[in-house]
DNA sequence: TCATGTGAAGACATTCACAGCA
DNA sequence: TGCTGTGAATGTCTTCACATGA
């Protein structure tokens, strides 16, 4: 398998939303400066990402945009589907949840793990809510390959992911402000918010003096 | 002002992050290969962001904890400080709002827009809750230049984005699966929990193959 | 000796520009 | 003509490697 840039990953994933949007309105066919006016990039890069999935589209016709979001979902989804677990069912962990009922249906978010009784052993949008002890277990179990860590306070987030490593998990979606260490073929993904909002206000305090 | 990359930006928070902890423990120096093993990367990255900064370090004793962290400080906040707004007050809205009280004095986030009347006119950790329909009005009235995107649907992300820049907002932060279209000088920042999922599973399952 | 700061090199990502095709 | 696919060029980011200083 061919290692493609993180950054192409990414805008496949958007290329994928925008042509799903366009078969929702009936479009056939589209064209790659139509899909990087929507993607807010240029049509070479677009051309240049869809290298990566060995979809060719024709000059006439541009790409079918059926067959194109198909391409992409055979190149980034998994065959047989991954199962995913959420730590923390706080605020933010129910938001995901939410948001990720019926979204990828090859990616299906199985379980959940809290330490507040009020939640263990109920279900949520068809997730059920286990007690954080009994992550080891309930990862071979269900088969979890992706975590996504929302745990209110960091500190535990280290060893809750090497406990999730050593049971199958091979990438981490992480909402924490921990700054994981792991073996180099783990993948993490951090999503510190307070980082994503210094950072934007940074770049707003500097656009401002123009 | 000398513009500097997206990625020294945000490496440059996490340092600062870093350097509140050894603050924290009492460490009073530190070097940058230290920095750089608990920020996960080299100390050549390291010295090479700091060089943003302007604050230079020692060879004999690398850097004064609670100075760089004052320099990173100037470089990266507002010096009067900055205020951010939420637009939508659901669990991820709030889930922000936790995160963001006491986190940096230099953003708070003082208003909150919603369409629910029983959060419309109540305090939420001190960030008043509005009518999504007076935003223009209390973005002036409130100085808003950071507005924070937490809307269940994308479909009126635009229109409302277009109303926060209309009225001085630099700097958005966008959870969102809508795709904003604003002026250039406007800085935004995508996070859409859908698309950090399949790209974590996307990850997840190339490493799994090894 | 060991760490900093930084030119220069290298790796990586994006954009250009054009052949080839319908 | 107007598009795709892709070498080549350009631009950006990271790493190397070394002069300098305590």
């Amino acid at each position: 398998m061919i290692m493609t840039s993180k950054h192409t990953i990414e805008r496949l994933i958007l290329y994928r939303k925008i042509l799903k949007t366009l078969h929702g309105y009936g479009i056939l066919n589209t064209f790659s400066h139509k899909i990087a006016n929507l993607a807010e990039n240029t049509s070479a890069q677009v051309r240049r990402d869809l290298m990566a999935v060995g979809y060719t589209g024709s000059p006439a016709h541009g790409y079918e945009v059926t067959q194109l979001e198909k391409s992409i979902s055979e190149y980034l989804d998994s065959e047989f589907g991954q199962k995913a677990a959420i730590v923390g069912l706080g605020k933010l962990g129910r938001a995901i949840l939410d948001y990720s009922r019926h979204y990828n249906p090859k990616i299906s978010v199985v379980s959940a793990f809290d330490i507040d009784e009020q939640k263990i052993g109920k279900d949520f949008n068809g997730c059920k809510c286990y007690n954080l002890k009994e992550i080891e277990h309930v990862v071979i179990q269900d088969d979890i390959t992706v975590a996504i860590l929302t745990l209110p306070s960091p500190d535990d987030a280290q060893i809750i992911s090497e406990q999730l490593v050593k049971n199958g998990v091979r990438g981490i979606l992480n909402y924490t402000s921990a700054k994981l260490k792991l073996e180099p073929k783990i993948y993490v993904e951090n999503r510190d918010m307070m980082v994503a909002l210094e950072k934007v206000a940074y770049f707003a305090k500097i656009f401002k003096n123009e």
